[in-house]
DNA sequence: AGATATTTTCAGTTGTTTCTGAAAATCCGA
DNA sequence: TCGGATTTTCAGAAACAACTGAAAATATCT
């Protein structure tokens, strides 16, 4: 167990602004380029339901290109060591991100999936396996209790098979959308791209 | 200007645990049936970003299949007028809930879309409009940013270069998927149903 | 094993979003 | 055009999600 805090949580010398990775001072148009991405994608994340410094922090993972240690991103960011070792950890999760060691470095440091369909698809699936899946499972569910019921009167009984139609065009729906997505998220990984591809001509 | 309040809020008789709409005490397995599916699409829809509460009060009318007035769904969802008033705008802006007239009822009555492809289409475009466009015109920004900067070295650009190709392959796989989606979307109505029937033979 | 570096966890705080409720606006029939 | 019915708006309250920071846990090196 530790008998002193080690580290200050605030590493070296934050709090110049936004800093850049090089020399210059007034932000270059690479610099502002990456900014520009970085907000935007955490924007974007932030309308689906991503808390937006996870969406951050990936966008900076995926546009440097290169791994970067926490201490790097909690600079550049201007975030929490927690929220930093949080974040990377279902950003893990999902498969965008991984670990990597470099030699003679005791850090852990991280980079983003760099094939964007692949990143694509590794979004897809996790969702569709946190979100898509338990709600078909959840319908399923809400269809067997519609039919036990033994229904008091012809109404009710016209009522209980309309409601199951309902039921039963959105279950429809969505499990083609989870089959479909199930093929072209596919091991191969270019699964999603071979589809747009294919399905381009068509348009 | 009105000089005196006129009407509660809450209307008549709130507060019996959970009201079905007909006769019966203890809730038939309808009645939970629409129970179960509301608050699995409230859930769903709060994962995705949209208000849990925005969600049920669709769940609510699409289950329904009927048009139901703004009373009825406070009184249903327990919630206020404020929240069912502000929830049914957007809905409606959205495209997905419509306003109907009762003959001989001075009262708005709203009913979901209950075509579940369309539903679907519909969610898809609005959600395309206000998220996928604008991050498409600024990935094209960010892509002039980057163009602009003057190299200061071979070093700056040649990292220049490998930036660009990152916004360049992410600009890319969004703008095939938007124009994937505007087909599939299209006025047709059965745009998605039609893409969906068409592939599922390839899986 | 001991010492130090690094990461993780989580209780409490902060910040944002969502919801409420009543005033204001609007609508409608007479 | 008036008066009640209905809807809308929006400031503030409540609820919720995200973030911080430091202690605890873990990992690495000698």
């Amino acid at each position: 167990m530790p008998l002193m805090p080690y580290a200050l949580n605030v590493p070296a010398d934050t709090q110049t602004s936004v800093r850049t990775t090089s020399s210059e001072e007034s932000e270059s148009g690479l610099a502002r380029s990456r900014e520009a991405f970085i907000s935007h994608w955490g924007e974007m994340g932030s309308s689906w339901g991503v808390p937006r410094s996870m969406a951050e922090i990936h966008a900076l993972l995926f546009i440097e290109g290169r791994p970067l240690c926490t201490d790097e991103i909690m600079e550049r960011r201007g975030v929490s060591r927690g929220n930093v070792s949080t974040t990377l950890r279902q950003l893990s999760e999902w498969g965008i991100v991984t670990r990597v060691r470099v030699r003679g470095d005791r850090k852990d440091y991280f980079e983003a999936e760099q094939d964007v369909w692949n990143l694509l698809s590794l979004i897809v699936r996790a969702r569709k396996r946190r979100e898509l899946e338990p709600l078909l499972a959840a319908l399923e569910d809400a269809r067997t209790l519609a039919s036990d019921g033994s229904a008091r009167s012809t109404e009710d009984a016209a009522e209980a098979k309309a409601h199951l139609a309902r039921l039963n065009s959105m279950h429809d729906a969505l499990r083609r959308l989870d089959r479909l997505s199930d093929r072209f998220i596919g091991r191969g990984g270019k699964g999603l791209d071979v589809a747009v591809r294919l399905l381009t001509p068509l348009l």
